[in-house]
DNA sequence: ACTTTACGTTTACAGATGTAAACTCTAATC
DNA sequence: GATTAGAGTTTACATCTGTAAACGTAAAGT
């Protein structure tokens, strides 16, 4: 019975909370002592703030602990992709409907991507095509009202 | 001498800031009026909590304020398309370099996207794809570390 | 066994954010 | 001109975030 229970993230994983993350995604797994040396070296922040970041998450379920020996090795809850989306989604669903599309051509020519990855969203988008409307909506404005932005 | 300043935005615009934002921008120009009654039947604010967030856009420099009379007319002072970049990258900025392409993928699956945006991100994945690096290394660990998530 | 580390926990505290009531005027009404 | 209503401003307050010191305690060293 040492499995985790797979309690549903509630909050989000907050910008410098990410920093944290971010060390354990790409380790997999770490002490505090790793994450503290890795994370000071991108950020000027004191031990005890990082600490601070770990304990927080840890308590927000994003992160689980298992003991070893003094300490605990800390392991992802969640997958690095999952919290990814999660955060781009809730951000685009904030956003006007009918913009959504420019804010990606902007976003994609200011972010560096790999052909492969290119390359997919070119096949994904193909395949997107065949089934998409003509028009998006502006749903800026209440049920009811008609606007464009 | 009665053009506003070009004051550089610096604060970010919250999320319950948004909802108000997008009235605004999509009518071009509201009063403080049209714009509690708008949002209140969108979210289940209060006219005053409503006041607040039209308070705090304007002294945070995204809103423009005209008199008009007894009241205000609001107008946006940094256009939609340029907050919706610079949420989207912010965020992706302090994501994982290698892992991007993947939360571009999977954003896009979960997007309702027209033909002609759809289209538009063809032909920019295209003219990008000449240039595109075979890889992008993962930017999770310190400098000097390889790493890869 | 005693001391020193060092890891995790508690406490701290200012500023941001969500949410809203109270208050102050000025413009509109009687 | 006195009154009222509605627009903007002030004040309020709990929670979340960023940032960090202080503390308790068990492991490690001597």
């Amino acid at each position: 019975m040492a499995i985790t229970e797979n309690t549903e993230i509630t909050e989000a994983i907050t910008d410098a909370e990410w920093a944290v993350m971010r060390i354990v995604w790409t380790l997999g797994e770490a002490d505090s002592h790793t994450i503290i040396d890795l994370v000071s070296q991108q950020h000027v922040w004191k031990a005890a703030t990082i600490k601070t970041l770990i304990g927080r998450l840890v308590k927000k379920g994003a992160l689980a602990t298992t003991k070893n020996g003094r300490q605990f090795i800390y392991t992802p809850l969640i997958p690095e992709q999952t919290a990814m989306d999660t955060a781009l989604t809730s951000q685009l669903d904030q956003m006007c409907a009918m913009c959504r599309g420019q804010a990606f051509v902007n976003a994609i020519d200011q972010t560096e991507l790999s052909q492969t990855d290119i390359q997919e969203l070119i096949t994904h988008l193909q395949e997107k095509l065949t089934t998409a409307p003509t028009t998006i909506t502006c749903d800026c404005l209440p049920e009811g009202y008609e606007g464009s932005c």
